[in-house]
DNA sequence: TAGACAGGAA
DNA sequence: TGAAATCCTGTCTA
């Protein structure tokens, strides 16, 4: 603790983190600009307090001067799973803070900390069993219904669960706040021999990254009782596939890997064929189309998810257990739909790997995914691969559009719901969107939107073309290509830009309106101008706003993940923009 | 047999 | 808080 330090930590387990300080002359006097301001600069310790506190705490809100963060035992357990101690959490926070730490935090933090893996579950002749330490910590949550009504009590208060009830109970316990350590261990699956190629099957050189291979050995750790479940997280672009690929590789055994959509399913097949030595009749293909089961299987969590009606079952789900599958593959898991827990709550037996950019959640299902995919394994702060080139650098700017009087009179006579698409749909930000084309007369530029009015009104004037999920596929691949070619330079995307995996690659995007404040969509749309720049240049995201409106404050909420990743937003008012951005046409190529 | 399209779901 | 995109299936056409 120092008083100059820059955090807070506060009795009600947010932490309060101060991004600036204000300058000192060597007089010991404040600093001030030529109109009498204090001037700032950033924080001496703000970038590692940053990069600290992103270990076990979940960044909530950031404003310009103070960040907040929350410790919560998710966060927390996620640090405990990769082997942060509690003594450990309380030294960062010791060394960061500027006030004594309340004593509640101490505790809450050694009770959470200790929680993880004071339940266990073994393997036992009989089945499994739920076991402690200490024997009481057993009877406590016995107590509970949702606990007791999933085990079978043995002669002598032993606690045994069957295959199917693993799953169940770990939920029930992880919302009483206890994660279980599952020490079962798995089925091996049928074996399958997965072996990565040294090169591509276009010639080009492959070898995994050091952090691929890092992630996947971090996975599979610890042999057969540990290793085998758990969640990957890796940048956009940074190869969650390969990534896949080189679990697949260590497990060896028959895979099925689920993901959100049909481009991606084909994505996968593509991939594997291309980078492993499986042949095209290993690899199946499980959609609407094509239904193939192989001994590596890709298919949607739509697909499994379909019922023909809502009284019926899933009539897909016997995939599962079609082939004795020996890892199971969860890609984009921050989107995993609801029945797919239930039906991964019965696949506590297989090994299960958990893929995504952004392990934040927006429906608050962190702990579904804790106990029944697994803590998270591996991550890479985005800086760190923006630093080793494998990502572009980015800048991000927030541009501040103002609104006509007109406007304003319907801003404050709508309702709370209509005041965000008002001010989102905002006409001003074509103005401001012109401006910013102008800035870069070079660049590839994707315009990304949420309202398809929206977004035809700035196509019609900018004269650029639009894609929507109306955009039948060949005109989309049209378009893609004309972009690619560099014939266009603009292109005009709406949602489909979030799933899309085919767009191409931009070095300019602009935001002009987006979905609540979901923080992985935002992560989604800077991943498309991440592909690293063949001259090396930085690439800019540009979000417009409606200052002083739930537009704005929206979109505050949508830049809480990246900035945790350490990516600051430059602010800038419309009118301003000429002359704020001046540098901005040197980065651009 | 392939494609185009509508309808329903989450 | 709501809008938009997706997927799967089934039916129709050629």
């Amino acid at each position: 603790m120092r008083p100059d330090n820059p955090l807070i930590v506060q009795p009600d387990r947010t932490l309060m983190l101060h991004t600036v300080q204000s300058c000192v002359g060597p007089d010991g006097q404040l600093l001030k600009d030529e109109e009498g301001r204090p001037l700032t600069e950033e924080h001496a310790r703000y970038a590692e307090a940053r990069d600290r506190l992103a270990v076990f705490a979940e960044l909530e809100k950031s404003p310009d001067y103070l960040h907040t963060y929350r410790l919560g035992p998710v966060s927390v357990w996620n640090a405990a799973a990769l082997g942060v101690s509690a003594d450990e959490i309380l030294a960062t926070l010791e060394d960061l803070t500027c006030v004594p730490i309340p004593p509640n935090i101490e505790h809450e933090v050694r009770e959470w900390v200790g929680r993880y893996g004071m339940l266990q579950i073994v393997r036992r002749e009989e089945g499994f069993e739920l076991v402690a330490g200490d024997r009481t910590v057993v009877e406590d949550v016995l107590g509970h219904d949702a606990v007791r009504k999933h085990c079978t009590l043995g002669p002598e208060g032993q606690v045994y669960l069957d295959d199917l009830q693993r799953g169940l109970i770990k939920q029930a316990l992880i919302r009483i706040g206890f994660p279980v350590d599952d020490r079962g261990g798995y089925l091996e699956g049928d074996p399958l021999d997965i072996r990565l190629r040294e090169s591509c099957r276009s010639g080009a050189p492959f070898s995994l990254r050091s952090y691929q291979e890092n992630a996947a050995k971090a996975f599979h750790a610890g042999g057969t009782e540990l290793g085998g479940s758990g969640v990957v997280v890796l940048p956009c672009g940074a190869g969650k596939t390969v990534t896949g690929m080189a679990v697949m590789e260590l497990v060896g055994a028959k895979t099925l890997v689920l993901t959100t959509n049909t481009v991606a399913v084909r994505q996968w097949r593509e991939e594997i064929l291309d980078k492993t030595e499986l042949t095209e009749d290993q690899v199946g293909e499980y959609t609407g189309e094509t239904k193939e089961v192989k001994p590596v299987t890709i298919t949607t969590y739509q697909m499994l998810t379909w019922r023909r009606d809502k009284t019926g079952g899933f009539e897909h789900f016997d995939i599962f257990s079609s082939e004795n599958w020996g890892l199971v593959v969860y890609d984009e898991v921050h989107l995993l739909p609801a029945p797919i827990f239930r039906v991964t709550a019965d696949l506590q037996a297989r090994r299960r790997l958990g893929l995504t950019a952004t392990l934040v959640r927006e429906d608050g299902k962190e702990d579904d995914v804790f106990c029944l995919i697994g803590p998270k394994r591996f991550d890479v702060p985005w800086k760190v691969l923006e630093s080793q080139g494998f990502i572009a650098e980015a800048r991000c700017v927030e541009v501040r559009a103002g609104m006509d009087d007109n406007l304003r009179t319907v801003y404050h006579g709508s309702g709370a719901r209509a005041k965000f698409r008002v001010s989102s749909e905002n006409p001003a930000k074509v103005e401001v969107v012109e401006r910013i084309l102008k800035r870069h007369p070079e660049g590839r530029i994707l315009i990304i939107g949420q309202y398809i009015e929206q977004l035809e009104f700035l196509s019609q004037t900018l004269q650029a073309p639009l894609i929507t999920g109306k955009t039948p596929n060949p005109e989309r691949e049209r378009l893609y290509e004309r972009f690619k070619s560099g014939e266009d330079r603009l292109l005009i995307v709406s949602k489909v830009g979030n799933f899309a995996i085919d767009l191409p690659d931009a070095n300019i995007a602009i935001q002009v309106s987006g979905t609540f404040g979901s923080r992985q969509e935002e992560a989604q749309r800077l991943g498309r101008i991440l592909r690293p720049k063949s001259d090396g240049s930085a690439a800019v995201f540009y979000s417009v706003v409606t200052a002083g409106t739930r537009d704005q404050e929206f979109a505050e909420k949508r830049q809480l993940f990246l900035t945790e990743q350490g990516y600051t937003y430059e602010i800038v008012e419309a009118d301003r923009l000429g002359s704020t951005l001046g540098e901005a046409q040197e980065v651009t190529p």
